[in-house]
DNA sequence: CAGAAAAGTTGGCTTTACCAACGTTGGATC
DNA sequence: GATCCAACGTTGGTAAAGCCAACTTTTCTG
């Protein structure tokens, strides 16, 4: 027969009569073939990631974004957009948004390429190099929240997986 | 640390001038603060899993969502549209017309549960059954496709420490 | 020199997740 | 029993992200 709709109808207290996933809604796990699927996985916990990331940027008034482009900035050098783009895997079109509000914070500044008068040259800037700081501050506090039930050596191992998925994947379809 | 299993994948160490990874286009590799980035990492991840999952289910002409949903209802019986967007983490609106898709496409029955007036039971019908059948065959191709160079060990462990953070995550607040 | 390709910009589109409100219904409390 | 509160389903709307198409200017290629 079928199994009793809803077993639990007031989800605020848990009945503990089954064995559940620590921290699901009483009764309410999601389907195993859910919790098994690695994209699944990888999908949710990247809901989280945007999530406190973006909670966090916000709160310095900030954007996700900023970190990529300014950190390769600083990295690389001056780059035109078109470059930023590849290396941050951002659309030309929103990079040309993306530019338009960092120059107008006065974290980067934007000039014609004169030996190329296709492309701009985008540099950062001094108040930019203390924003990326608060950035990367930012960032770090947020993405020990985000891993915080891993241990070192599993931080590690986790990206070194998703590196190599990644790798894998942008020789496939540059991205 | 393991010994390179394909080609060479040692991001974490930069030689600083043509140590390239591979795929990416050339001497246009992402910032180190990225790359090092566990947010940055998995969500780059999702978005290829979104592509290769989304196109794999548009050329049969399903939708991400049918899975989730279809699989709950097969491994607990019917469900009210709330219990299934708990577990499968979907907003109660995003529910609603999302069953008013699998309805439509027969794959699911809608009743008014008599014994709860507000609630809607529904329920996978002989046609959601065979659908959902070719849904996971799909996706377990795709997602083969998706992490092709992890060998099947560490498949498992990026499964596992995913799901790690996920249960963390899902106990701080429920989605 | 002609054509292809790259760069920047504008504008728009789709998906996804989320939120707010509403009416309905049931349970809880006094 | 009357009242308050919570859950459910539904509608509608919002915001961000990623992506695509078109167009102009400029450079490279054959």
């Amino acid at each position: 027969m079928q199994p009793p709709l809803d077993a639990c109808s007031d989800p605020t207290r848990g009945l503990g009569l089954s064995a559940v996933e620590p921290g699901w809604p009483s009764n309410e796990a999601p389907p195993t073939l859910l919790r098994t699927a690695p994209s699944w996985l990888i999908n949710k916990t990247a809901l989280y990631s945007h999530r406190i990331i973006g909670e966090a940027f916000a709160a310095i008034g900030a954007r996700r974004f900023h970190v990529g482009l300014l950190a390769s900035l600083v990295e690389f050098g001056p780059s035109s957009q078109a470059s930023l783009g590849r290396r941050c895997g951002f659309d030309r079109s929103d990079v040309a948004e993306m530019i338009n509000e960092l120059a107008e914070a006065g974290h980067v500044e934007r000039t014609q390429d004169p030996s190329d008068r296709r492309r701009n040259i985008i540099q950062i800037t001094d108040a930019g190099r203390i924003h990326l700081e608060r950035l990367t501050a930012t960032l770090d506090a947020a993405q020990q929240e985000l891993v915080a039930p891993l241990s070192a050596d599993e931080r590690a191992d986790l990206a070194r997986l998703l590196g190599r998925v990644l790798d894998y994947q942008v020789g496939r379809h540059p991205l």
